[in-house]
DNA sequence: ACATAATAGTTGCGCTCGCAACTATTGCTG
DNA sequence: CAGCAATAGTTGCGAGCGCAACTATTATGT
């Protein structure tokens, strides 16, 4: 029942601001892909096959990259498939696992949104900031990507510990 | 047609780990948030009411404030109603308007679950930054958030004056 | 080797949310 | 002040996603 650690102004500041720019850039990023027929999860799908080997990925590491459940990536994916831009295959080493592959298709689509989509990150958010400001933030978001990183590697270590346990 | 301008490395490690640290960070929240029976919907709305003179808002104020759409909003009040942590009354200056306003129910769950979500806060975001990345970030967000304003401010001017040419 | 556990993916169900359509009230304009 | 536009809020509908349950396949332990 300790005291809880209030956020100081300058904390306070960096959360609020955070939370609404998250929330602004998001909507920014959704109308600009909507141009071409894409959501912002759609693009991320095929911007991650994009850079898998074989333009192919197994669907769960494809879901943990998308920090999406097993059902979701599914409901995406048929989208995707009957849209024509992504293909469904099994996969040859695994018989449990399906791949999700890039279709022509859905490589052209994404040569055609890249662009726009870069554009839109740039005059939505790398355009107000300055060079040193943007190597602030990129040392920023890797050190939180670290600290969450470690404290995951900590609790499965944990959960391992406790199933050994039983 | 011009080239485009494709993210430099360090542009492209600042918006990778961003999107990452977003997700992971919204679901660290989630989670915690899921403790006090609210979701981080819910709770915004809480926070935003409780910070309102008298603890009560128009709901299309507090839509804005949510990024959220008009029906989005009574959805979201519907549940915070049935779970008596808001009520709905309507305005007397503007017999339009419902004003959305915490109950004291709805006050004590909020001061239940704020310490907890500022140490969530805390112990997934802050705690792995030094004080000056802390204000580094602070900076970084309020440009964002100072030029998206001033780039709303312009559509909204040039909106107008498609309107005043009709 | 064989039973059991773990993993991969899909489906039913429920929740949340945006869009379009609708009603009610207010503001604006001639 | 009459009439039309703008604003506030709610509802039907559909899309997207997570959870739980299920099947199929692979890994593990004795």
């Amino acid at each position: 029942m300790a005291e809880p650690r209030w956020l100081n102004p300058t904390e306070m500041a960096a959360w609020r601001t955070f939370i609404d720019s998250v929330g602004d850039l998001t909507s920014a990023f959704e109308a600009d892909l909507a141009g071409h027929g894409l959501t912002t999860g759609d693009y991320q799908v095929l911007v991650y096959l994009s850079e898998a080997s074989e333009h192919k990925l197994r669907m769960c590491d494809l879901a943990a990259q998308l920090r999406l459940s097993p059902s979701g990536l599914t409901r995406r994916l048929d989208g995707l498939v009957k849209a024509g831009l992504v293909s469904r295959s099994p996969s040859e080493a695994d018989r449990r696992a399906m791949m999700a592959v890039l279709t022509p298709a859905g490589w052209k689509r994404l040569q055609q949104a890249a662009p726009d989509h870069v554009e839109s990150v740039r005059k939505n958010l790398f355009d107000y900031l300055s060079d040193t400001q943007v190597r602030n933030m990129a040392k920023i978001f890797e050190s939180i990507q670290r600290g969450l990183a470690e404290s995951r590697e900590i609790e499965n270590s944990h959960a391992q510990n406790s199933a050994g346990k039983v």
